[in-house]
DNA sequence: CAGAATCCAAATTGATACTG
DNA sequence: CAGTATCAATTTGGATTCTG
């Protein structure tokens, strides 16, 4: 049953099967999971500073907080080794590494259309007189503040 | 190039990439857009109390972001219809359909696995003796006196 | 090195009220 | 019906400090 990512075509739909999902799809959607399950998945086992630096971009409690995520949800394995200074290994599970079918998918999609949707972005930003509001974009009150920052 | 998702096997992994694709899965990883993609994709144009109804537990300012997101990533049309009362259709591009097969792959993965995914968690909590931190887990003040709640 | 703890800034979200 | 605006509460994330 290794067949990558089962291809059950007829998925449930009802309420009860999205909240039963919802908490797994949190998970994955979780913007350095994706970068640590393939991270892992490409690379093998990996220390935690190695991590660190490979992603770049993560602060130290946010690749903790992400680790613990993914080790107690049984996707990664941690492996404490007894030396001095002390080495902790990451490393997929069977169940992790079953993830990164989907998460490949995903991220071909993603590099594949990225171009359109900046396109998209653009034109709808234009349209819309709207300069670039990030993610939810609601006047947070500093922001009416800071615009005479510059 | 309609081959569905992009089987592209090779994906490149530099830190440029990674920072491309990265806005593409935060809006991915929203937990709202899964559902909503895959309501508009599975039973068509849908009204925006329609759509309310169906996912159940989102509410009207997320749904209202969450729609404002798709469209203006061009995943989703939004079309007024100038009656009264107004009615408002939305509805999956033909970038929005190509996200469906990423999407259900993903919402497959979810469905197989999440006993496996519920199992890890109910034993990793067992094992460090915490009850059940949600997402991230940290103590917010109110958590440390609740903690005699039981 | 690997991580826990603490503090604090900022983003996210829900509830509510108002509008065309 | 389909939103928008505003406010309050929660969550989230980063920076810093400390430990074994």
């Amino acid at each position: 049953m290794e067949r990558g990512h089962t291809d059950v075509t007829a998925l449930a739909e009802g309420p009860e099967d999205c909240a039963a999902v919802k908490p797994v799809l949190a998970r994955i959607g979780d913007k350095w999971v994706v970068l640590v399950v393939r991270l892992l998945g490409r690379r093998g086992p990996r220390r935690f500073n190695e991590l660190r630096r490979e992603i770049g971009a993560i602060s130290q409690r946010m690749l903790t907080l992400t680790l613990r995520g993914l080790e107690r949800d049984g996707l990664v394995t941690r492996t404490v080794h007894p030396t001095v200074p002390p080495r902790v290994d990451y490393e997929l599970t069977d169940l992790g590494r079953s993830l990164m079918g989907p998460i490949e998918a995903l991220g071909n999609w993603a590099f594949a259309h990225k171009d359109e949707m900046d396109a998209a972005r653009a034109r709808f930003d234009r349209l819309h007189g709207k300069a670039a509001p990030p993610p939810s974009a609601r006047p947070t009150a500093k922001a009416a503040g800071s615009a005479l920052k510059g």
